[in-house]
DNA sequence: AAAATTATCGAAAACGTTTTCGATTTTTAG
DNA sequence: CTAAAAATCGAAAACGTTTTCGATAATTTT
């Protein structure tokens, strides 16, 4: 069975390719009746237009790129599957790629991606990424480009993200209302500039509220994305700080889960004893026993934001407009659990 | 700045366009002279094939597409990274959707793929597909296509997936072995028919050893995405029958956790008073508490295999060899942890 | 009835690549 | 030195669509 196409349509009805593609495309120098005549038999025979020879033609694919560090991940699947609700709802269709957190390949994944004639593309940057010339590529290329979560602040175009230091900022903010004062952190690497944001809006809603800040208590995680380093960290505090410390903000919910599981083996009652508060809203954030106070990052609405913007930017080139680019940021929400 | 083509190639060198683009592909009736001008400036300027006007010639386009019933999930997300790593690896892209456990729009999604001229198609029916015309359809364009995981058995293509069976019947088997004598079931929906064989298992497992089956042990939880499912149920289960149950295996891990917390917040130990036993070996498994014993449907290699079966009739149908389907059940694996 | 207008159609070029096949040039063999 | 063989190249067609523009036919206006 091989697709039907134009020519087809046009040797069945006796009439031309110009015209037969005309009649589907509406134009008013086709007579009514055979417009009708055509659809009629698109209809019947099933044709769809061929995308290589409609994009060969009009040099857009409807499709558009996504590059993120990693797919298995909740707040990174959130988010696309965000990203590919609103491209569905354009008939847009979503090409995905992981840089697995590599530079090499988030520069290689953006040149296949330029060759597919994507539309457009959405990164959240790889936080090995320093070197900004592949994003530079697809400016020069002229095709839009979104940056979400982990940006750039250096190139210039669209961005989405939240405020990692004011979210940070009210974590610890409640804590303190809730009357700790001796609130430790477990912070992330140096890079991405999130862990860093975080830690400063730590550092700021002490010293606002007269708490003096203590280096001692800031714990540094680098692989915060497995949870046994939550769980030596915690056991790390107790020995240094034994009863003293009365709650932690960890950077993300991986270390806070990781903490949990460390106080609950040692019978350290949460939040009795030691608050917690994470940052994410992992779905696991709900699961665990005590469940989790955590920071929701909103990902739905960071993904259907720079999807939005990413198709005004697409809109806007098509009709040779200008394009003035956008930086969003998305507000986050205190989800408080039991465990503070 | 515009792409650059064969043409701009051709003509700064003075020489044709075929010339050109038989000297990138090898072509042997081209001088080596010729070839290394060529590959030298296109290199330079940074050439690369335009995407459309391959396809179009080649009626190829180098990409494969996925649909699965949802994104945010760890074992989708999971076979997801593996697919995509295997594409990869042999140049191609991946484009992503997410049927929403919907006949409709899963049937569209094939449409729409097809329309884009991938080369083949990995799907991961919906739990409401009970009609495959929509599979035919790809047959009878003779794209290769294979299911995984949530198969249909009368369509006519490869498969990979676990035998939920004998998963289940060897983790109920492993809960007799370790004493347990009243195990109760927390199933799923009839459909799909994973919840089908993996109740089967269980009833095997008991009858095998001598165990009788009582229907009144086995809950029907329909939502079983949702882990209150599992609380409500636990809840449920020890009204009615008390100390007497000693085990619950359940259909999969998020009934399990919402079982675990019910019963850590009653004081219930796991697993002295009674044991757990999951299924799909979810993140989540290994960070509660206590950690769930579960069966590992070793997504990655269901990807991995999925996607090398897609590859080889790829590859056949390229070469206009025959092509032959296969079904590969891949093996699962009981993760013992400290739930029984 | 002739002229102007409008409606309807199709030829042709273009998008960029690949591939067949014939033409030309160079080399080798006789 | 000529004939055959080999090496090297490019014209042209094809993939399927879109769009411009000119041609013809039908209609309206003078």
């Amino acid at each position: 069975m091989k697709p039907v196409t134009l020519k087809d349509i046009a040797r069945q009805l006796g009439i031309s390719i110009t015209t037969a593609s005309k009649a589907l495309k509406n134009y008013p120098d086709v007579s009514e009746k055979t417009k009708r005549k055509v659809r009629e038999l698109a209809e019947e025979l099933n044709y769809v237009p061929n995308a290589f020879a409609v994009g060969l033609r009009k040099q857009e694919s409807k499709i558009i790129g996504v590059i993120i560090p990693t797919m298995v991940h909740y707040f990174f699947s959130t988010v696309l599957d965000a990203i590919m609700k609103e491209a569905e709802k354009r008939d847009y269709m979503v090409i995905t790629m992981q840089s697995n957190e590599t530079y090499e390949l988030e520069k290689r994944q953006v040149d296949l991606l330029l060759n597919k004639g994507v539309d457009g593309i959405l990164i959240s940057l790889s936080n090995k990424t320093r070197d900004f010339k592949h994003l530079q590529k697809v400016i020069d290329y002229n095709i839009p480009l979104v940056l979400f979560d982990k940006i750039a602040k250096l190139v210039n175009c669209s961005k989405v993200l939240i405020d990692d230091r004011k979210a940070a900022y009210d974590a610890v903010t409640y804590l303190i209302k809730k009357g700790r004062r001796r609130i430790a952190h477990f912070r992330g690497d140096l890079n991405p500039q999130n862990s860093i944001d975080r830690f400063l809006g730590y550092k700021k809603a002490l010293e606002d509220h007269g708490i003096p800040y203590d280096p001692k208590l800031v714990y540094l995680c680098n692989n915060n994305s497995d949870f046994t380093d939550g769980y030596s960290s915690a056991k790390q505090l107790i020995d240094d700080h034994g009863e003293e410390v009365d709650a932690i903000f960890t950077v993300n919910d991986m270390l806070a889960i990781g903490a949990i599981n460390y106080f609950n083996e040692k019978g350290i009652k949460i939040p009795d004893r030691i608050a917690l508060f994470g940052f994410s809203n992992w779905f696991m954030a709900s699961v665990i026993t005590p469940s989790l106070s955590s920071v929701d990052q909103n990902a739905l609405n960071i993904g259907k934001t720079a999807t939005e913007i990413l198709f005004e930017e697409i809109s806007c080139r098509q009709k040779g407009e200008p394009i003035t680019h956008k930086k969003v940021i998305i507000d986050t929400e205190l989800v408080i659990r039991d465990s503070c």
